[in-house]
Parts: C-alpha cells; structure tokens; sequence
DNA sequence: TAGTGGTCTAGACCACGAA
DNA sequence: TCGTGGTCTAGACCACTAT
C-alpha cells in the first residue's frame, strides 16, 4: 500500500534525509489550507476518513494531525458533527487573547472609542516589529477600551497596510479586530507574544484614561502572528490595574 | 478479552452512569502513584508495555495517558529510554514558572537574600488563599531577588506549615523552592495562576529593591496547586520591570 | 438511520539509547 | 543486541447529532 516512507502530496523527491512523520505532514498541508482559505473561520473540514482516503492515509494518522490543530486552538471538533476551522468570536478572544479580567465577577469584554485611524508610513521601529522593509505603509488605530463602563486601555494597534487594504478608510472599525481579519482579510491570527511592564501614566496619557499623572498602569506589548508565523498586529495597551488584573496560568 | 466496559483496579461498580473513558482512569491513577510518591521526581515509571500488561489494557491506551500527562509537564518522556517523572529542576523552573526576563539577554535563574522566615499563625487571607482552617499555621518567608547581580524582585512566600515540617528551622532555605518541597516533602506543584498589577511601590519596598519611593513595579500574585490541585503556596511579588519584563505566550 | 468524532485494541516497523 | 518510546495501520464499537 505504502512504500517504506510516504510523503503527502508527492513532493516529489523520496525524502531521505530530512523526512518527516506523516502525521506532521499532513498537519502543515491542512493548515497550508487553511491559509489559502480553502475553508473559511466556522466552515466543516472534510471528515477524517475522506481526508484519509484523499491523503492516503489512515484515518488514524489524520486523527492524530487533527488532534494537534485542536490543542493549538485552530480547528474545534465536535463529535457528532465534524471538526471546524476555529473563529474569533467574542468568546475565544475572552479566554485566550484578553487576558485583563475584574478583580471580582466574571470576564467581560471591553467596549472601544476610536481616538485615531490613520494610514501612514512605518516608522523604523514600526516597520522592524513587523517584519516589514524601512518605510512601508502601515495603518495605525488608537483607541480607549472601556470595562464596565469607564476607561480601562489605551490602545495603539499598527498593522502592515499590505495586508489590510482599505481598512479604517472611512469603515466602521469594529470591537472585535481579529474577528475583522479572519472575515474581511482572511488573516488569522493563531498565537500572539506579550511583554509586560510596569509603568508611570504621562499626562496626556492619564488625561484618556481619566486618572492622575503619575498614576501605575500595565504595559502591554503584544506580537501576534498568523497560521504561518508572520506578523499581523503590533498592539501596545496602557492597562489601569486598580479594579483588573492581567490573569495568567502557569501550566 | 474486556466487558462492555472495562474499569480499571476493579472499583466495584460495574460503572454504568458516570463511567470514564479508560485513559482517563489510567492516567488519574499514574497520577495518584506520583502523589503517593511510587516514583520520585527523575524516576522511570514502567514502560508502556509493563503498564499496560500491569492495568489489563492495550498498549495504545496506556500511551494515550502518558501523552496526557507529558502535555502537562508532568512527565518526560524520551524515546529509547523510557518516560519519567518530571523534576522542578531550574530548567523546568525557568521555562515553566519563572516569566521575569531580561529586556535583552538570555533568561537567567535569580539569586536569592532571605531577609525573614518565620512560622506563626495565619492571618485569615492566608489561610483563606491557602485553603486552611482559619488561624493555621504557616510558615512566611521573605527574600529579595537579585538579577544580573542587582535586586529587582520582593518576594513574600506563605505555605501551610502542616504540609512542610520544620522549613525554615535553621535549615537553609535554598534558591529553588519547588525542588526543595519535591525532594524533601514529596509536594509536587503542578501548576499555578498569577494575577499581576501594577502598582507603586512604598517607602520600605523601594529601600529594599533600592530605588526611590513610588517606583513602579509589577506585583504578582501567584497561588501555586500540587498534583491533586490543593494549593501548596502563595506567593506575592514586587518585580521592577525596568530592564525586565513579564513573558506571555498566548498560544 | 446514517454519518461524525471518541475510544480501544492489536500488531507492525522505525529511531534512539544503553550495554 | 535489546528494550524503549514514536509512528502507522486496520478494524471494532460507542456516543452524539442531524434528518
């Protein structure tokens, strides 16, 4: 049935050296897909055993590709119905990419008021976090994110204006932003990185969030990055940390 | 070979509501042998076959417990030599509990200073966070944390003295806590979550991490869990964040 | 009832590590 | 050389969902 080593999709060459387990193969082709947008956020993927019988595998090893995709949060599988190309919805943005919760009640989603959207050129800094070339555009959005009913974030979000053609250009810039990635761009964000500081509020930035200069807030830096690994987003937050905090699990 | 259903270590019911899948049951007993300390942090646990014969089921299944148990860093497995228990080596440490990197550099273990550790009552918050009966005692120790040679973490720990006799009583207490509570007390932790805040500092912690009063720092407030999820530790952090920051890997 | 993912089994061969 | 975990296959039955 198989030669002594398959390769997925006849790349051609034997694969000698530098060969790697089906199941990794078959993995990387479906998320290949993904990325081409073969199957859109919330659509079905094929079942496993036709996704067997296509790849000419065993149902088993397309398991073991689709169990992986699961834990990494790209695809949902839900017995019975199929398996699905995860969405950002409210709800998974709640539990994996907003990570500022009330001190007491449940986590809740921030509201947004646009301060600025603007196309631009990077700037060095801009364009190195990107990964772009020095002085490509990018859009630039500044916002004040509310929680409970009052000022909570600061927000600066630069985007690779490549990627994002016509976004902010007189277009209602909605709550959700990966949710307008994933729908509008057929960019999906799959992982992000933080770093977090402590900070002193500056007067112009107290003013937004209706605190005093001077005032302690959280400093956000956040990389996201799409199912192939490029960057997507360079989003830095001002956090106020009296009524929240940043949660985090060690596991 | 196996009834409908087969559980494992015979629990005397023939399980019909509120059954488990078979891996489960087997890893939740992987785990309680772990509790029990059968196998130390370090030790080999039997190999999958040995397992599977030992519990009367395949060998697939017993795999799909270890996978489990590998995926929370409980275990380690290495191919050709067997699967292990997982030790709080500073490596684990290091990549698992400690996220206070340098801005630039590579990640490096801090050097510790005790400055008081004591045993004595609870107050009602700690015996409330640590899950204990109110006026227990605990054992409270408080050390700063030096990185790259200067100080940048004040670090108040609290532990149920019940569950650690004789900590702190003359003894040394050494740098890595959680090698300490798995080698000489058999607690394993497991996991933990951190809420982190930014805050200012007072007067007496600026002095001891030597800068000026009303510093910013990140405080983090971590509650850690042992195997069987009851908490083991409590620990608040005062980390300046000027040269370092707090990593979050949103995955 | 048909189709999906979830569990479990049995057996083959491969890659790695230690003796 | 042997024993370990890693990969892959094939097939069975179960639980859930939709029709």
């Amino acid at each position: 049935m198989h030669p002594t080593r398959a390769t997925v999709a006849a790349s051609g060459e034997p694969t000698k050296l530098g060969f790697r387990p089906l199941y990794m193969q078959v993995r990387d082709m479906l998320v290949q897909r993904m990325v081409q947008g073969l199957w859109g956020p919330g659509e079905a993927l094929p079942s496993e055993q036709d996704l067997a019988a296509e790849l000419g595998v065993s149902q088993g090893t397309v398991r073991k590709a689709l169990d992986e995709l699961a834990a990494q949060n790209l695809v949902v599988r839900r017995q019975g119905r199929g398996t699905f190309v995860a969405e950002h919805d409210e709800a998974r943005i709640l539990f994996q990419f907003f990570k500022l919760v009330p001190d007491v009640g449940n986590p809740c989603f921030p509201e947004s008021r646009i301060l600025s959207a603007e196309r631009r050129a990077g700037t060095a800094e801009e364009c190195i976090r990107l990964g772009l070339v020095t002085g490509a555009d990018v859009i630039h959005v500044h916002r004040i994110r509310l929680l409970q009913g009052k000022p909570a974030i600061s927000e600066t979000v630069t985007l690779p204006a490549g990627l994002f053609p016509g976004l902010g250009d007189g277009d209602l810039i909605p709550n959700n932003l990966y949710g307008l990635y994933a729908s509008e761009y057929g960019v999906t964000v799959a992982k992000a990185v933080e770093k977090l500081k402590a900070v002193l509020l500056a007067p112009e930035e107290a003013e937004q969030l209706e605190v005093a200069p001077g005032h302690p807030a959280l400093h956000i830096d956040r990389l996201a990055r799409s199912l192939d690994g490029s960057p997507v987003e360079w989003r830095v937050s001002l956090c106020l940390t009296d009524a929240f905090h940043y949660h985090s699990d060690l596991t």
